[in-house]
DNA sequence: GCCAACGTTGGC
DNA sequence: GCCAACGTTGGC
């Protein structure tokens, strides 16, 4: 199983709006970015991700399940672009800053540290595991 | 609100 | 195929 970070603005969708979709999920469309893209290529269903808050709040606040693999993005005719969907699985304990992510060395060479512009992003086994220790939450 | 960084577009 | 111009993102 892979692990992800998938980030977006609160006021165009937040974790509350992703935990609104409940089990059914929702698709994570609108990207329009090929890097970002390929990653969502790649995702198997079960792969777990970060859901990430930027802008004002810079924190990973959630924990989310890919429950489909890629496909087209139902929002635009544009065949080049693709999304999965995800769907919340619960809440952090404590939400992780973007601050916190960058004061660890452990987490020196994570993406959300080094290309905080990449919407989509891949999070290595150890990664996952520092973050879901200082989130309080089982990884 | 500003601006740096990055990705994409389009002219040549 | 290169590169300048432009638009967007997101941290500060």
């Amino acid at each position: 199983m892979a692990f992800w970070l998938f980030k977006s603005e609160p006021n165009t969708w937040s974790w509350d709006d992703q935990v609104a979709r409940g089990e059914t999920g929702e698709e994570w469309d609108g990207v329009r970015n090929y890097q970002a893209r390929n990653n969502m290529r790649a995702m198997q269903v079960g792969d777990r991700g970060f859901f990430y808050h930027s802008m004002k709040e810079k924190a990973i606040v959630g924990i989310v399940e890919v429950c489909a693999v890629a496909h087209p993005d139902s929002t635009t005719d544009d065949p080049r672009w693709e999304c999965v969907d995800i769907r919340a699985i619960r809440a952090v304990k404590t939400p992780v800053t973007l601050q916190m992510c960058k004061d660890d060395p452990r987490l020196h060479n994570m993406v959300l540290v080094n290309n905080s512009r990449l919407s989509v992003q891949p999070v290595t086994d150890d990664e996952w595991a520092v973050v879901c220790g200082m989130a309080g939450v089982a990884p």
